[in-house]
RNA sequence: GGAGGGGUACCGAAGCGGUCAAACGGGGCGGACUGUAAAUCCGUUGGUAGAUACCUACGGGGGUUCAAAUCCCUCCCCCUCCA
């Protein structure tokens, strides 16, 4: 074996949970350097939600470095299924999205895509284009490939059968369409997170059916949120966007449980963990949002999101940059000043009354850094006035 | 087709005529402590009201009652068992 195809296969199982079968994956990689043929790597996109997280990026990066061996990317869109929904899901992670919808989040998700791939050797295509032209004779012949028993092998399927808890039809043909998908772009690879491992082995057996070479299967673990808890995702608000505000990121990586800082570092970023084990943890947290910051906007901005963080909460000084917002002189009296509550809900940050005088009671409020202590006040208006709700949100009011 | 169980706030789950804006747990939010970590502790978690009052809420609609999440009717939805 060449050492190009040992570097290669070194370079893909790096950060990989499962591959397979690995035989195959060399047998396709030394076919494809032979015949200068880049492989097919599949990589499913679900437009449910506007935003790529640093959970998308697992696969991505991982997609990134196949790109960087020559092979091309088929991003493939599952906008044929969004339309259709799931019913069983309560969820309603999978519930049914208008064309527009699926039309808007994808808008914004090819230049966050290619933060991370090469444009040049990624394909997108959309599963609409050869699921809808199915007719029910070409669905029933996709059903006599596959089983009930094999289908309940899944262990999602299985334990929710056991349990006597719904499944309904539909979700059976889920992975069915997912493994035609496979045949329609003629995949080489499927990768993905870890919890498609059954799907993509029904893909690999719905290509073989087809008279396909089956796909090998890559996948890479799920990244847990900032929870802590529950894998990332944008339905369970903790995510990290990967076009969010350097800001944010920075942010909101601090605020991750140091348990994940070993996957974070590994997953999402190109240093060792071994590297930076010495360092304190805080250090070390600091060290990961600043790398993150930096992969997606640049140094300069990473730089500024640390200074800004250790001013803010390290230091607790004023932020330098304060969203501006412009009160309505019409809420003044004749005195020139405002009643606390209405100054609050000029700001923006509060839902209602109830909850500004809430957060006044719990002293979460503070005007020109000094705490309000009581909702029955009233402000002289002497703009700029500098407001902190909470720890992290900061108003200036002119 | 038949029998039974159920739909309560962000989630789970009590309540089964008044004392219910609804116990309890989780989550969220605020505060203390800190490394905006974790753990812990305290508070809070419908809206309006410059606050002891009002309005909207317990699947939808209608009714009984001085009074309904709680009783009755009806509709919708979910689950289980039998066929």
């Amino acid at each position: 074996m060449s050492n190009s195809i040992e570097n290669a296969i070194t370079i893909i199982e790096r950060g990989v949970a499962d591959l397979i079968p690995r035989a195959d994956l060399l047998k396709k990689l030394v076919r494809s350097a032979k015949r200068e043929e880049p492989l097919r790597i599949k990589l499913g996109i679900d437009p449910s939600a506007p935003h790529l997280t640093l959970g998308h990026s697992v696969p991505l990066r991982k997609m990134r470095d196949l790109q960087r061996l020559g092979h091309t990317a088929v991003l493939v869109v599952g906008d044929f299924t969004r339309l259709i929904g799931d019913p069983s899901e309560k969820t309603s992670t999978r519930a049914r999205m208008s064309a527009e919808q699926i039309k808007e989040n994808l808008a914004t998700y090819e230049t966050q895509l290619f933060k991370i791939l090469d444009p040049h050797k990624t394909e997108i295509r959309y599963n609409s284009e050869w699921l809808t032209p199915l007719t029910f004779t070409d669905v029933i012949e996709i059903t006599s490939k596959y089983t009930v028993a094999r289908m309940l092998e899944r262990n999602d399927f299985s334990q929710r059968f056991a349990a006597n808890n719904p499944i309904s039809i539909l979700e059976f043909l889920y992975p069915l369409a997912q493994a035609y998908d496979s045949v329609a772009i003629r995949a080489d690879i499927e990768l993905g997170g870890t919890d498609q491992k059954f799907n993509f082995l029904v893909g690999r057996d719905i290509q073989r059916a087809y008279g396909q070479e089956p796909q090998v299967i890559l996948t890479v673990p799920l990244l847990i949120g900032t929870d802590g808890v529950h894998s990332m995702s944008q339905s369970r608000g903790n995510y990290i966007g990967i076009d969010e505000a350097p800001g944010e990121i920075f942010g909101k990586v601090m605020s991750i449980p140091d348990e994940l800082m070993e996957s974070y570092f590994t997953y999402l970023t190109d240093i060792l963990y071994q590297e930076v084990t010495n360092l304190h943890p805080r250090q070390r947290k600091q060290r990961l949002a600043f790398t993150l910051v930096e992969m997606y906007h640049d140094q300069e901005a990473a730089q500024h999101a640390q200074e800004e963080f250790d001013r803010i909460f390290a230091q607790r000084n004023r932020p330098t940059e304060v969203t501006q917002v412009k009160l309505d002189r019409a809420l003044l009296d004749e005195k020139g000043t405002i009643w606390v509550v209405n100054l609050l809900m000029a700001t923006g940050l509060i839902e209602s009354r109830s909850a500004a005088r809430r957060l006044i009671d719990q002293r979460g409020v503070s005007i020109n850094d000094e705490r309000i202590t009581s909702f029955d006040l009233n402000i002289q208006f002497a703009p700029p006035l500098f407001i902190k709700v909470g720890k992290r949100s900061f108003v200036e009011i002119i």
